[in-house]
DNA sequence: ACCTGAACACCGTTCAAGT
DNA sequence: ACCTGAACACCGTTCAAGT
């Protein structure tokens, strides 16, 4: 009779407290707290909270936007790293999240192959364009984690003297800068050819 | 009599344990332990676990070792972003403590200055040298992060089934294939107006 | 199939008090 | 100047047992 729950109820509610009072906050025993239920019951759904992160980052990446097929390559690197960086904006410490399960072989791969793809009318390698997409998502990931992390200590006020990186108010200078630095030098290398 | 310690032993043996056990068996209470002392006498050195980290960050950082002024920057650049990659790498989750620190204001600000006079023989604003710095610091730490990450997964044996971004096993490619496109993006950009 | 209750082995941090 | 001892308010995870 009492609500019970699936392992899809579970990764919702992790989201929602993800976004609502970031990773920190996002402990076993918060969460099943906000599901009625002691935290000894998540273990029936998820076999560690590694697991359930990367449930979460999977969940968070799923969310990026769509993006035209029917651009030329470097309109469309450029698009998709932007639905990748608005994906990870979307959810607070949501580039955290997917950086603590991108290496572990858990997630992300979507992301990738997205990247891949949209070098596909490119005169590169394959090799190339692998390493690219690479290139990019390390790029994207780094960025907003730093773009959310510092918001996060300004937030609390932290008023720091010498932020060395601290030159990007705008919140995307440094990343549209950064993905035109590599799409230039990908053109670069494969015009060469050409 | 007993041996009283100072903010530096603090450090330095936090930065041993780092490399020893890893960051997630860095706790204040092992440190403590280490150190033949209470966990509550580390607050007497330091105010809490962050700064700490911060600290040890910078001694990281630090350790990075110097490259010649007189390359071209185009040289010099790679050459100083190897360096930082090195520094990183030569101490366990080097890339996550710095990280974790480098939006908070409290480290990096040497590194991104290196990276910043690498550029300063080119023909581009400052402006876009800033830019170009801080796109390649966050490169550079999102990268060695993850592929420290990655090493430190594949010793638990994951055996990962579908890892995207698994093609660098020689844990380098990526990384020179990233800086070259940045590079070269950087040159195409400046020398477009000579 | 899904959950409880109790326990285990930990955390970071504070604070009065000691020397 | 540097540290102890005790406490507070937490963690993730396991496991027998319940329904």
């Amino acid at each position: 009779m009492t609500t019970r729950h699936s392992r899809d109820d579970v990764v919702a509610t992790a989201l929602d407290l993800l976004d609502e009072h970031g990773l920190a906050d996002l402990t076993m025993r918060r969460l099943a707290a906000a599901l009625d239920v002691q935290a000894s019951a998540l273990y029936w759904h998820v076999p560690n909270k590694q697991s359930l992160l990367a449930l979460v980052a999977d969940r968070i990446l799923e969310r990026a936007r769509p993006v035209e097929h029917d651009l030329d390559w470097p309109e469309r690197v450029r698009a998709e790293s932007g639905a990748l960086r608005d994906a990870l904006l979307a959810y607070r410490d949501g580039a955290e999240v997917v950086s603590s399960t991108i290496a572990l072989g858990l997630g992300a791969s979507a992301a990738w192959v997205r990247l891949l793809e949209a070098t596909a009318t490119s005169d590169a390698t394959v090799d190339e364009r692998e390493l690219a997409a690479s290139v990019l998502l390390e790029f994207i990931v780094g960025h907003v984690f730093r773009e959310q992390q510092q918001s996060h200590a300004d937030a609390l006020g932290a008023a720091a003297p010498d932020r060395a990186l601290d030159r990007d108010p705008d919140g995307g200078r440094v990343f549209s800068f950064g993905v035109d630095l590599i799409v230039d030098g990908f053109r670069a290398r494969v015009g060469a050819r050409a």
